[in-house]
DNA sequence: TTTTAACGATGAACCAGGTTAGGAAAAACG
DNA sequence: CGTTTTTCCTAACCTGGTTCATCGTTAAAA
């Protein structure tokens, strides 16, 4: 069994393709594996890849001022990870994206991905659905930040995401969630003191 | 002039398309007259359109469970607005979205939107590059909350958007940058303690 | 196997921003 | 118009979450 096959169900659940289409779409991408800890992106370099995850975690952070990380995505197996903003508009990147495990993507550069949306209608479909669930996901994001408590946060993280919970540090949760470190290690210890 | 002409240019600036192709899209918007506070979407209701405002001022924002609101998105002049998510998976709306002056906005139905996309390829890019300057967007919001202090935030909401800021009551834009009014009225009067 | 570094827990002092409560002024409306 | 409602401001007090400093534990490296 290829490389291929997870990314190919992933399509299918999303857009309707024959197997030539799919095999053409497939054709575009190439296969990386990527070590713990190795960077894929880093800031003032453009980001040249989208990134499908056949294997392995990965997580995207800014570093702001101060010199703290803000954990912006996490990324493991059938999820894609990139620097959005930087890929879409070929500029320089202002994220680091670095492999957690040992992992393999399936990459498709800027260019590939232009000739891709231009070679047939179904393709520039998929890729409009992907950045519409994106700008989706993230709305609820900016919605739970707005309107949920650390420790809400903290609980719907675990229900909605138990995978990624389970196999990320917690400094990089806690840093996704919006709180230090110490806050999340109080939440999870039911140090933090309610109401009544 | 029609109430069209700036939809048109917005576009053009986008993607590019014949005079035909143009007007074939348009076709499928219509023109609608809302007066202010007038709600064009409500909870539990399936965000029917997607907006494109000619003309005036509307915003988009939530109730959580302490009945607070959250603003999720402003929208002027040469913007679009709905419940994003209600309208592309048509489920009912979690938002509120109500216009702040009296306004003209361009409809397209969810249906229409589909048979559109489905009639060309040029069609379907425009709307997959909305929705990625959405995700980009978004993403912009979520790192700023991240990373900002809420005066970082508005001092920057204040540079980059100065007419929105102008043109909405000041509840709206606290509730929009995750802060109350009375520390927003704070910070706007340099009532803020500061370091040194 | 030992050493070192990374990770997580804990507690006390502290602060950014929230709450509560009031009152003034500007819009909206009949 | 005058009246009602909405919006904005001020100020004292409060709290969820941070900061800083310390220590045990786990995992990687040598």
């Amino acid at each position: 069994m290829s490389e291929f096959e997870p990314l190919i169900k992933h399509i299918r659940k999303r857009v309707d393709m024959t197997d030539d289409e799919l095999a053409e779409l497939t054709s575009y991408f190439n296969v990386k594996k990527i070590k713990k800890k190795q960077f894929i992106i880093q800031p003032d370099f453009v980001a040249k890849h989208r990134n499908y995850v056949v294997e392995g975690a990965f997580r995207a952070y800014v570093i702001d001022g101060k010199g703290e990380e803000h954990t912006i995505q996490f990324a493991i197996e059938d999820w894609w990870i990139s620097d959005y903003n930087s890929f879409i508009h070929q500029q320089p990147a202002t994220m680091f994206v670095v492999a957690l495990d040992n992992s393999i993507v399936l990459q498709l550069t800027y260019e590939q991905e232009q000739k891709l949306k231009a070679a047939g209608h179904k393709y520039e479909t998929f890729f409009r659905i992907m950045a519409e669930r994106s700008a989706a996901y993230q709305q609820r994001r900016i919605i739970s930040n707005l309107t949920q408590s650390a420790e809400e946060r903290y609980t719907d993280f675990l229900e909605k995401y138990p995978l990624v919970a389970q196999r990320v540090p917690q400094y990089a949760l806690a840093s996704y969630l919006g709180m230090t470190t110490e806050f999340l290690s109080k939440i999870r210890n039911n140090k933090v003191r309610r109401k009544s």
